[in-house]
DNA sequence: TTGAAAGCGCTAACAA
DNA sequence: TTGTTAGCGCTTTCAA
């Protein structure tokens, strides 16, 4: 069975390539009968075009990629999931790249923008500290998607899609506190980071500062510059510490649901129980989490919803019709069983 | 900056386009200083080849692709990050590729190879009736990682990686019989599942008969055919409908960790603790499920190792030095909090 | 050991 | 509205 081509098509149908190849370009110039007959026999004979010979021809792969720093991180699954279904709605193809922790996402973007002369670039988590320069040296669109777009960003280039993590951060110590909790602990990623976890930081000490309440140094548990961020393990270290020598609290705040996991058991192993000696709740909304017992209140991303936002965005942009450069997207407050309301 | 050409090199080295092509091809017959000479312009002009010229030259790309069934099933997070990892080493480059529940995969992957000139197809998951037809007209060699091969493939294009899931399984009832237990609940798939979860559910049944234990259906919680396998939500709910309306059991063992966080979590939301009153025990080896408490007994899928024997052997099938049909590994059998001795 | 030249399958400019 | 044709950047004969 040899690969039928453009060349057979048009013997077939007594055309020339041309306009096979109008015929499947949905050129203008082109009489619909001809166009019938021949996308007929293109099905007929299954024939599907080269794309490398495409792409050799306009100088051009018409692709974009998904490149998710922390592949391994649940959260990020839904995002994937969804991307994978949207893309096939716009004719680009898509390559999905995982980056490593350590490895830096600026420098592989533009290594695969080289590469793969891609049109876009959608970033899932990570850009910790995204200057001009290295985002501007990309040299095509990219949309920052759940990543906090920083201040000293203003790149044309630059497109983001996330949550509102500051206030949702603040919405969520705001209901802490409501529900009579002034002893909040708060579990964030390292201290160095500059990205949405420290949006969420501000956030939580905003929310304080709202209600009067003073913050204490003390019940804020960083990660060490050796833990991985997201993490049910760094969440139970991080919990651990704080229950053995901190200060005592009512309420941990573990800024994703994956660390929220490990302050669970952190606190379940130590005979304590959620929430009636101490509340817990989490930031992200993993469906997982769900299934936690009891289970926990946390802010949900709209993960299809910023995935299909941030496509729209970038392939905008990249059509030359980008108008917005940002999307914040409404988050949903889900209260769960695992905080206890102390006014009662 | 224009994109520099193979021509542009040449001109520069003062050769001919073909000598520029060997060298970067290792081409063995090239003088040793030509090479060396061209490979310096290269490098000091950043010059990269045009893949969709080279591809279309040798009419086929080299690439595989990791073709993933369920990417929202986090046990498969581990291993999309060893692949993106181990890849690296080969000359292959790689798509993956995401099938949704409810696509058929051999589908997408027969289309897959003949729009992408795929090389070979790891597949991850799924597959669940693989027939001989099917899988041949692929065309290619593949790999079914983690899914069980079925006695009814014999093709020889058919390559497996796999613990033994059908033994581990039966290991790890046998110890919840050594540890007193006589009612054991079977979580499982689907009861029209022929894949990995009949695999298992044959093993609870085998050491249930080493035991002299009779086989209760009662005790065996199928899905229903709207559920989803392998979901923290199937798993609550099967284990709610055997908790409320079923006969009692002293131990549940699901058949995946994801499904037994919600075994979890409908024990414990009737009050039972685990494993005082109920013990648990699942099955892949989920990072996330140490984090639970109690620590969860399962086995551990060496998802690395898998990774890495099935990309090995599905690219010497490629290059024609396959002699393996199949590897089976090792599984790591992980004792902990989740399970009470009832001799004691 | 090298270079010239013929295409791979496609698109697009040009001519008809 | 259609066909002819010149490449896109590369690999690979073939001849030198």
């Amino acid at each position: 069975m040899k690969k039928v081509t453009i060349k057979d098509i048009a013997r077939i149908c007594n055309v020339g390539v041309s306009t096979v190849s109008r015929a499947m370009n949905d050129d203008p110039g082109i009489n619909a009968q001809t166009k019938e007959r021949i996308l007929a026999t293109m099905k007929e004979y299954n024939y599907t075009p080269n794309g490398s010979a495409r792409n050799l021809k306009r100088n051009e792969a018409n692709t974009i990629a998904l490149l998710v720093k922390g592949i391994d991180n649940p959260f990020f699954n839904s995002f994937i999931k969804y991307y994978e279904e949207a893309i096939k709605k716009y004719r680009y193809s898509s390559v999905l790249y995982a980056v490593r922790e350590e490895e830096d996402e600026l420098e592989a973007a533009r290594q695969l923008v080289k590469d793969q002369k891609l049109k876009g670039i959608l970033f899932l988590g990570g850009v910790a500290q995204p200057t001009d320069e290295a985002l501007e040296a990309l040299e095509v669109p990219y949309v920052l998607c759940t990543a906090a777009i920083n201040m000293n960003v203003s790149s044309d280039h630059a497109l983001a899609v996330s949550i509102d993590d500051e206030g949702e951060a603040r919405r969520m110590v705001d209901y802490l506190i409501k529900m009579g909790h002034k002893r909040i602990a708060l579990i964030p990623t390292r201290a160095s980071d500059i990205s949405v976890g420290f949006l969420r930081v501000n956030g939580y000490k905003k929310a304080l500062e709202d209600n009067g309440l003073e913050f204490d140094p003390q019940l804020v548990r960083y990660l060490k510059e050796n833990q991985e961020a997201y993490t049910p393990k760094s969440g139970y270290e991080a919990a651990a510490d704080l229950l053995d020598n901190g200060p005592d609290c009512t309420a941990i705040f573990a800024i994703s649901d994956t660390m929220a996991l490990g302050v669970y058991k952190a606190i379940q192993e130590r005979g304590l129980r959620i929430p009636e000696d101490i509340s817990v709740v989490g930031f992200d909304g993993l469906s997982m989490c769900e299934y936690l017992h009891p289970g926990l209140t946390t802010i949900i991303q709209p993960a299809e919803q910023m995935l299909k936002s941030s496509l729209d965005l970038l392939i905008r942009a990249i059509e030359g019709e980008g108008q917005q450069k940002s999307i914040v997207l409404a988050a949903e407050f889900k209260e769960n069983e695992s905080v206890k309301n102390l006014n009662i």
